[in-house]
RNA sequence: GGCUCCAUCGUCUAAUGGUUAGGACGGCAGGUUCUCAUCCUGUAAAUGGGGGUUCGAUUCCCCCUGGAGUCACCA
C-alpha cells in the first residue's frame, strides 16, 4: 500500500508543542515507509482567525525540519500550493464540503435542523441538570419534507446534522487495538454551520478521502469522535482509514499540556534559545523509544527506527529538565563553526563589540556551560567588559588580603616578562603559571583563585588560563594591575 | 455525572510468561579540580490494590482504585 499521511493543525498563530509531536510521528511514519506527507489548513472557524498564521506555520515546520510533499508553501513570502489535490486550505474547499453534505441529506444520512442557539443551549442545561445525556433532542428529525422546504424557503439558516444510526460502532487503532462505543453515546453532531462552513468532523472526513490519506496520526483527545467519522465513511461508501491516536502530552500535573503552566509554543522555545533538533529529538521520546537504553537520535535515525505500534499508551508529562539537559546536549557536541552561526543570532548587541575569532574562542570555552543558546549573552559579557566585583572576593578561602595581593603581584610580573606569543596558547599559559607555582612551592589555589576572580570578576567562571587567553596580554595585565591596586587600597 | 482511554522509579522509558525489573533526566555521595560547568564512579528510587489463569506473572483475564480525555453551529 502507497502510504499517505497528514498534519492538519489550526493556524492558532504558534505551534503547539503537542501538535509538534504529532506532526513529527506522522512525517516519521511517512518518511519510514517512503510514503507520502502532506500539510493541510483547517480554517473552518472563522471566529478564531489569525492574521498571519498560516505563514507562520509553514516557517515553523521548516525551522524545524519537517518538510512535506503536498500543502501550502512559502514562495518570496506569499503562499503558493504544491500537490495535486488541493487546495490544502479548507476555507478554500466549501463548496466541497457543501456538496458532499447535500449527498448526505438525499441519502436520509443527514438532517436539516433549524433549532434556536438558544433553544439548545436550554436543553442542555436541563439535560446536566438531570444528569442526563446531553444529546439533541433530534427536534427536527420529525419535520416533514414540506414543512423543511417551507422554511428553507422562508430564508431561514439551518445547520445540517449527521443521523446517527442504532447500534454501535467499532473502529481499530494501531495504538490502542479495537475500540468499540454504543451508537446512542453519539450526538447527531452538526456537519455544516449555519454560515456555510463544514465542522470539523465534515471536513476531515471529506479531506481525508479526496487527499487520499491512508493513515489518520492525531492526539488522544479524538478518539471520542471517531465513530461519528466512521459513520460518514460509511454513508459515502468509502474505505475507512487506519487510525493511531496519540497519548496526550501532559503538564506536571498530568492535565493536557496546556498555557498557564508553562510554555507551549515551538516558537518560543526556538527563541529561548533551544536548537530545534534537540526540541525535535525529545519530543520524538515522548511516547516512543526504540530501544530504551538510547536517547540520542538524529532525525534520520528516528525516521529509521519509527514504528507506529511501538508508540506508548498512556500519556507523557513534559519534563522541561530533561529537554534542557539535552539541548545541553546537543550544544556540546556541536563543532564551533556551527556553534558561532547559531549562536550569532542571540548575540544582539554583544556581539557588536566581538570580532569572529574571539568569539571563536569564547564559544571554545563556554560550550560546556551552556544549556540554552540565549545564555551566550551572558557567558559573553565577562569577555567584552570588566564585571565589577567586592575585593574580597578575590581572597581564597583562609588566605588573606596581603597574600592574594602579593600573588598577584607574582603573576602580574611572571606574564608580563613573557613572550607575547605564549597568549596564543591555552595550554602554554597554563604550562607557565603552574611551573611558576611549583618554583615557588606555592599552593594552587591561593594563585589561582585571586587570578581568576580578577580576570572574570566572577566566583564562578573558566579558567584563568582560558580567560587569559581570550581576553589577551594587554588585557589580561590590565585586570590583573587593577586588582592589585583594589587590594592595596 | 455518562462514555472512552490509560496505569513500571519523582519524570521519560526498557523488559510482552522465567531478568538481581535495565537505561536516561533529576536527586544524593564521591572523584577530577582554583570556582562553576563538563567528564567519570557509586547510590537511593517503580511494577496502584484484590482476585483469577499458570509450575511461574510487570507481562494474559476480571473487579476495584486512581488519573486523563470527551460530551459545541472549536478544532
Amino acid at each position: 500500500m502507497n502510504i499517505k499521511t497528514r498534519f492538519a493543525p489550526s493556524p492558532t498563530g504558534y505551534l503547539h508543542i503537542g501538535s509538534l509531536r504529532t506532526a513529527l510521528y506522522s512525517f516519521l511514519f511517512a518518511r519510514h515507509h517512503a510514503g507520502v506527507f502532506l500539510l493541510r489548513i483547517e480554517d473552518t472557524d472563522r471566529t478564531r482567525y489569525v492574521e498571519g498564521a498560516i505563514e507562520s506555520l509553514i516557517k515553523t515546520l521548516a525551522r524545524m525540519g519537517l518538510d512535506y510533499d503536498e500543502g501550502p508553501v512559502l514562495v518570496d513570502g506569499r503562499l503558493e500550493e504544491k500537490g495535486e489535490n488541493g487546495p490544502y486550505t479548507q476555507s478554500a474547499r466549501l463548496e466541497l464540503y457543501t456538496e458532499h453534505a447535500r449527498r448526505l441529506i438525499e441519502q436520509g444520512d443527514a438532517y436539516y435542523c433549524f433549532c434556536s442557539r438558544e433553544r439548545l443551549e436550554d436543553a442542555r442545561k436541563a439535560a446536566e441538570l438531570s444528569r442526563l445525556p446531553t444529546k439533541y433532542d433530534r427536534t427536527c428529525l420529525r419535520l416533514t419534507p414540506e414543512e423543511v422546504r417551507a422554511r428553507l424557503e422562508a430564508g431561514e439558516k439551518p445547520v445540517v446534522r449527521l443521523h446517527i444510526p442504532e447500534g454501535e460502532t467499532t473502529f481499530e487503532d494501531i495504538i490502542r487495538g479495537s475500540v468499540t462505543i454504543q451508537n446512542e453515546q453519539i450526538d447527531d453532531q452538526v456537519l455544516l454551520k449555519a454560515d456555510g462552513f463544514p465542522t470539523y468532523h465534515l471536513a476531515v472526513v471529506v479531506d481525508d478521502h479526496l487527499m487520499g490519506v491512508t493513515h489518520i496520526i492525531r492526539g488522544e483527545e479524538w478518539i471520542s469522535s471517531v465513530p461519528k467519522h466512521v459513520h460518514l465513511y460509511r454513508a459515502f461508501g468509502w474505505a475507512i482509514p487506519v487510525y493511531a491516536h496519540l497519548p496526550l502530552i501532559l503538564n506536571p500535573d498530568k492535565s493536557k499540556l496546556s498555557k498557564r503552566q508553562g510554555d507551549v509554543a515551538v516558537e518560543e522555545y526556538l527563541t529561548k534559545g533551544y536548537l530545534p533538533e534537540a526540541l525535535l529529538n525529545y519530543v520524538a521520546l515522548l511516547g516512543f523509544n526504540p530501544t530504551g537504553d538510547r536517547e540520542i537520535y538524529t532525525l534520520r535515525e528516528l525516521i529509521e527506527a519509527f514504528d507506529l505500534s511501538k508508540v506508548n499508551k498512556s500519556g507523557a508529562v513534559f519534563d522541561v529538565q530533561k529537554l534542557d539537559w539535552m539541548n545541553g546536549m546537543y550544544i556540546r557536541s556541536m563543532d564551533l563553526g556551527t556553534l558561532m552561526e547559531r549562536a550569532e543570532p542571540f548575540l544582539g548587541g554583544a556581539g557588536k563589540a566581538l570580532d569572529a575569532e574571539r568569539l571563536k574562542k569564547i564559544l571554545a570555552v563556554e560550550q560546556e556551560r551552556m544549556t540554552t543558546l540565549t545564555e551566550i549573552v551572558e557567558h559573553v559579557r565577562p569577555y567584552v567588559e570588566s564585571v565589577a566585583y567586592d575585593a574580597a572576593l578575590l581572597v581564597w578561602k583562609k588566605s588573606t588580603k596581603e597574600d592574594a595581593r602579593a600573588k598577584l603581584e607574582g603573576v602580574h610580573e611572571l606574564l608580563s616578562a613573557m613572550a607575547p606569543q605564549v597568549f596564543d596558547d591555552v595550554a602554554l599559559i597554563e604550562t607557565e603559571v603552574k611551573r611558576y607555582i611549583e618554583d615557588k612551592g606555592f599552593e594552587n589555589g591561593p594563585v589561582l583563585w585571586p587570578m581568576r576572580v580578577a580576570l572574570s570578576g566572577s566566583q564562578n567562571s573558566a579558567s584563568p588560563f582560558q580567560i587569559a587567553w581570550i581576553l589577551g596580554r594587554e588585557e589580561t595585565l590590565a585586570r590583573l594591575a587593577h586588582a592589585i591596586e583594589y587590594l592595596s587600597s
